[in-house]
DNA sequence: GCAAAAGTGTTAATCTTACACCCATGC
DNA sequence: GCATGGGTGTAAGATTAACACTTTTGC
C-alpha cells in the first residue's frame, strides 16, 4: 500500500496519455417517402473524397460527453427536442487518418418536416439507409451497429414518434416501423400489439382528402415527449 | 462546397482538443459463494481516500480502444481468455478530479479459481455485488449500468460459463443464474429452458462426495468457448 | 360501381408459469 | 431411516402468428 497521491500529481504523471481526441458521430435517422434515411455530410477530408460520412464532432474540453451529440443535431438540423441513444464507442487506433480519435456514436430520430428543421449546409442531405455502400472512415460499421439498436429498440420503446406529424394514421405509423425493420407486418397484429402498449392517443378525428376510406387520427400520449435529455446510463427508453 | 482539407491539415487545427484522456473501466465480475462478486480496488486518490473504484487504465496512444479492456484484465487477474462487452462510455465533465478523462465501461466474467488467475496487489479485492454503497468516482452508476447488461444478457446469451470450472452440475449453473439476476428460478422451468438453447454437452458423468442424490455434470459445448475476441461491434454474444 | 385502403376477430401454435412426487446418496 | 438435494411432467394461461371479409371514401 503505498503512498496516496493527489489528482494533480496523477494528472502530471500521465501527461503523456492526453494526446487521444475523442468524437462524436450521429447517425440522424429520418423518414421520407416511405423509408428509412439518414443524414451524411459530403467528407472533407482528401483520403475520402467523394464519400459521405456521418454526421460528428470533436468533443470540446468543457462539454459533457451526452452534450456533444445533441449540439452536432442542433447545429447541422437546427432540431433540440429529439431522440437520442448512445450505442457504441470505436476506437481502433487507425480509423481516422487524422490522428487518434475515438468515437461515441449515437442514433436519432429526427422529423425533417419539422417547422425548425433546416440544414445549414450545402454538403449535407438524406440518403435511403438501404442502398449505402461505402462511407468515409468506419461510418458504414457504425450506422450498421446503430441500425440493429434502432431494430431492437423500437418495438419494445416509444421512439418513433419523432419521425411523424402531431396526428397521424396507424398506417402511416406502421409504415414507418416496417421501413425501420425492413420487414412486411399484419396490419391487425400490428395494430393489437399496439394498442396493448398504451401510447396512442384516438383523436376522434379521421383522415382527410384521401382517395379511399379514411382512417382515424392519433398522437403520440403526451407523457411520451420527454425526449432524450434524461441520463444516457439510465435506460431512457423505459421513462414512459 | 470549399476546399478539400487532408488529415494532417485538419489535425493541425484541431490540436487544442487532443485534451481528452480516454480510459477503460473494467467491471470484472465472479462468482464465489454463491453470490457475484466484483472485482475493485482501493483508490490511491487523495479524493477517495477509503473508497474503492473498478480496475481501469488509460488507453494507450498506440492501442485499440477494444485491446485495452483485455490489458487490464491480463494485468490485474492473469486471464486473457475472458469474455468481454462494451457497455457504455460515460463522459461527463467533471467525472475525474485529475483532469477530463473518458471512461469506456466493459464488463467481464472471470473465474477466479481458473489456474491462471492471481492478483498481483494488495489493494485488489473480491466485494459481493449487492452491500456494495459508495464508489470513487462515477464507479457506481458504471457497475449498475453494467450488471443490469450483464442481467439482459445472461439469459440470451451463453456467457456465464466462465465462472464455472469445467464440469459442473444443473444446480451450480442455476445457481449462478440466481445470483446474477438476484432472483430465484423454478428448477424445472430453468432446466427445461436451458436444454432447448443447446449450450450444454452431457458428461455422462455424476458429481461425487456430495451428501445427497449426485447430480449429473456437463460441460459447455466446445464451440462456445470463442470468448471475447471477435470485433466488439459485432454483437459477439451470437458467435455460437 | 370500382379502386384503394380501413377496420375488425378467431383459431392454432407456441411459450411461460406454476406446481409435487419419487429417487439416490451420505451419514 | 433420515436428511439433502436430484430428477422429472402436466395443465392453465398468456402470447404470437396466420388469415379474409366488410366498410368507407374519391373518382
Amino acid at each position: 500500500m503505498g503512498q496516496l497521491k493527489t489528482a494533480a500529481t496523477e494528472r502530471r504523471s500521465h501527461q503523456d496519455f492526453f494526446n487521444i481526441a475523442v468524437s462524436v458521430d450521429c447517425v440522424i435517422f429520418s423518414y421520407q417517402d416511405k423509408a428509412l434515411k439518414v443524414l451524411l455530410i459530403k467528407s472533407d477530408l482528401k483520403e475520402f473524397e467523394g464519400l459521405y460520412s456521418l454526421l460528428g464532432d470533436l468533443v470540446g474540453p468543457d462539454e459533457d460527453l451526452e452534450e456533444a451529440p445533441y449540439r452536432v443535431l442542433q447545429e447541422r438540423t437546427g432540431l433540440h427536442d429529439v431522440y437520442l441513444e448512445q450505442v457504441h464507442t470505436f476506437g481502433n487506433i487507425g480509423r481516422h487518418p487524422s490522428g487518434r480519435v475515438i468515437t461515441t456514436a449515437y442514433f436519432s430520430l429526427v422529423n425533417s418536416k419539422s417547422s425548425n428543421f433546416q440544414i445549414t449546409h450545402d454538403d449535407v442531405s438524406w440518403h435511403p439507409v438501404n442502398s449505402l455502400k461505402k462511407l468515409a472512415f468506419d461510418h458504414k460499421i457504425i450506422l450498421d451497429t446503430c441500425l440493429k439498436q434502432l431494430r431492437d429498440a423500437v418495438m419494445e420503446h416509444p421512439i418513433v414518434f419523432n419521425l411523424l406529424p402531431e396526428k397521424f394514421s396507424l398506417r402511416e405509423l406502421q409504415d414507418i416501423y416496417e421501413a425501420i425493420l425492413g420487414i412486411e407486418l399484419d396490419r391487425r397484429n400490428f395494430r393489437k400489439r399496439l394498442m396493448v402498449k398504451d401510447w396512442l392517443v384516438d383523436l376522434a378525428e379521421m383522415e382527410e382528402d384521401v382517395p379511399h376510406r379514411p382512417g382515424k387520427l392519433y398522437k403520440a400520449r403526451p407523457s411520451l415527449k420527454k425526449n432524450g435529455r434524461a441520463p444516457l446510463h439510465i435506460d431512457q427508453r423505459l421513462v414512459v
